[in-house]
DNA sequence: TTTAAATAGATTGTCTACAATCTTGCTGTA
DNA sequence: TACAGCAAGATTGTAGACAATCTATTTAAA
C-alpha cells in the first residue's frame, strides 16, 4: 500500500470550489491589510491576479460581504471596509455582548478537561518570547487564542459560527493592523486567567462582566490607536 | 405635467438589480413557508420561476446563506434551513443577548419623542383587532414592531443592521410558523410596557434584564410547539 | 472662469454555453 | 434476494460574450 499519509492539502489552499478557495485568499489578503482597508475591488483586476472568471469572484465578493469585511454598491463596485470610529464603537458592544454570553454558557457547561485544556493555552502564552518582551498578544490564532477556545468550550455552535466564522475576521483585521499594544499583555493576561478562573468556578455571571470589561479596555487601546492614526492624517 | 404621484414601487418589487429583487422574493417566500423548510432548492427550476438566468439566481442564494436562510453544499446544492430545536435554543440565545443590549443601549440614549413614539406603538396594538380577541400578537412587521423599534432606539447601527437585516429573518420565520400564541399575547404586552418604563427610567440593567426574560418566555412557547410538530411527525 | 452637458471609456450586471460533479436507476454477480 | 459497480441523466460550477450603467474627460455656453 501506498503512503498517504503526507500532503493531503495542496500549497494553494484547497476547498472544494475555486470561489471557496478565492474567498479565503481575498480574506486572509483583507485581514493583514494586504488588500488596504478602504480601497476599491476591481473585478476583472482580482479576476486576472487569481488566474479565474468573474463569476466565482463575484460569489466569492458576495460572501465577502456577508462577513462585513467589504461594502457593495450596485453598479458601482464594491470596497473594503474602513470603520468608522462609532463604527468601531459599535462592533465591539457587540462582540463584548456575545463573548460576555459565551462565557455565562462555558461556565454552565464547561468539563474539566476543557478547563485544563485552556489553563495550558494561557501557560503558553506566558512562556512566548514577545510576551516576556513585552511587546504583543494578540497574535494567536485559532485553537491558540483563548477568546476562540472560551467560544468553543460555549457549547453554543451557532454563536461559534458566528463569532469564529464571520464577525471575528473582521475584528482580527482591526487587532492586526492596530495593534500597538504598550504594556497590556501583562494586564490582558492577568484578566485572561480571572476570566478562567470564574469559568472554573462555575460563576457564570462574573465570567461574563470580567469578558465585558476585558473587551472593553482592549478597545480602549485600539480607539486611542486609531484616534491618533487620525490625527496624523488630518495633519499630513 | 403628468402625474406621476401614483406607483414609484411596481408590483414586483424594485430594486436596482435582478439579484436584489430575486433575494427579497426568495426571502420572503421562506420566511413565509411558501418554500418549505428543508426543502431542497434548485437552480434551474427557481430560474425558470422568476424568469431569470442561473447567475443573479446563485448571487442571491449566496446571500442567503448569509443570512442562515438557507445552506449549501458544494456540488451537491442549497437547502432551506430547518432548525433542530438545539439549534433553535441556541439562536435565541443569541437573539436574547443582542437585544438585551439594545435595550440597555436604549436607556442611555432615548429621547422623549422616541418614548412616545413607543408608546404609541404599544397603544396601536392594545387596539388590534386580533390582539383583543386574544389570537395573536406577533404579525406586526418593521415600524409596528415593538423590538424593531427598540432595536432601531438603540443607537448602534451595526447592531441594528445584524439584528433586522440579517438575523431577523430567520427568527420571524419561525415567529410566523409557529405562532400557536394561546393567551400569551396580554402576557407578552405588559411585558413590553415593562420594559418600556425601564428604558424611559434610564434603567438600562433593568430594561436588559425584562428584555432577557421576555424573549426567554417566547422561547419557551415556540420550543412547546416545535416538541409537539416533533412528536406529531414521528407518531404519523 | 465656472458650470453644465455630452461623449468615450471602463466597470458592473446578465445571459448562454460548456465542463465537472453528483445522484439515481439499472445490470450483473454472489 | 441483496449488494456492488456502472452508466445515463440531471445538477452545480465555470468561462466568455454582450448589455446596462456609471465615471471621467472634454467641450461648449453663460
Amino acid at each position: 500500500m501506498q503512503d498517504l499519509t503526507f500532503a493531503p492539502e495542496p500549497l494553494q489552499s484547497q476547498g472544494r470550489t475555486l470561489t471557496e478557495n478565492v474567498f479565503k485568499q481575498i480574506q486572509t489578503a483583507i485581514v493583514l491589510g494586504q488588500i488596504p482597508a478602504g480601497s476599491k475591488i476591481s473585478e476583472p483586476e482580482l479576476a486576472r491576479t487569481y488566474g479565474i472568471s468573474r463569476g466565482p469572484l463575484r460569489e466569492a465578493i458576495h460572501r465577502l460581504e456577508g462577513q462585513k469585511l467589504v461594502e457593495r454598491t450596485a453598479h458601482v463596485g464594491a470596497r473594503v471596509v474602513s470603520l468608522s470610529l462609532q463604527q468601531f464603537k459599535e462592533l465591539y458592544q457587540i462582540r463584548a455582548s456575545l463573548e460576555g454570553l459565551a462565557c455565562k454558557l462555558a461556565a454552565q457547561h464547561i468539563d474539566k478537561k476543557q478547563i485544563l485544556a485552556l489553563r495550558d493555552v494561557l501557560r503558553m502564552h506566558a512562556e512566548d518570547e514577545n510576551f516576556k518582551a513585552g511587546k504583543g498578544y494578540y497574535l494567536q490564532e485559532g485553537q491558540d487564542d483563548f477568546h476562540y477556545c472560551i467560544i468553543k468550550s460555549s457549547g453554543n455552535k451557532t454563536l461559534e459560527k458566528m463569532l469564529c466564522d464571520e464577525l471575528y475576521h473582521l475584528i482580527r483585521m482591526y487587532r492586526i493592523q492596530f495593534s500597538n499594544t504598550p504594556d497590556r499583555p501583562s494586564k490582558a493576561w492577568d484578566e485572561h486567567i480571572r476570566i478562567l478562573d470564574a469559568i472554573a468556578e462555575g460563576d457564570g455571571e462574573l465570567a461574563e462582566l470580567l469578558m465585558h470589561r476585558h473587551i472593553n479596555a482592549s478597545y480602549k487601546i485600539i480607539e486611542q490607536t486609531l484616534l491618533q492614526a487620525q490625527g496624523e492624517h488630518n495633519n499630513g
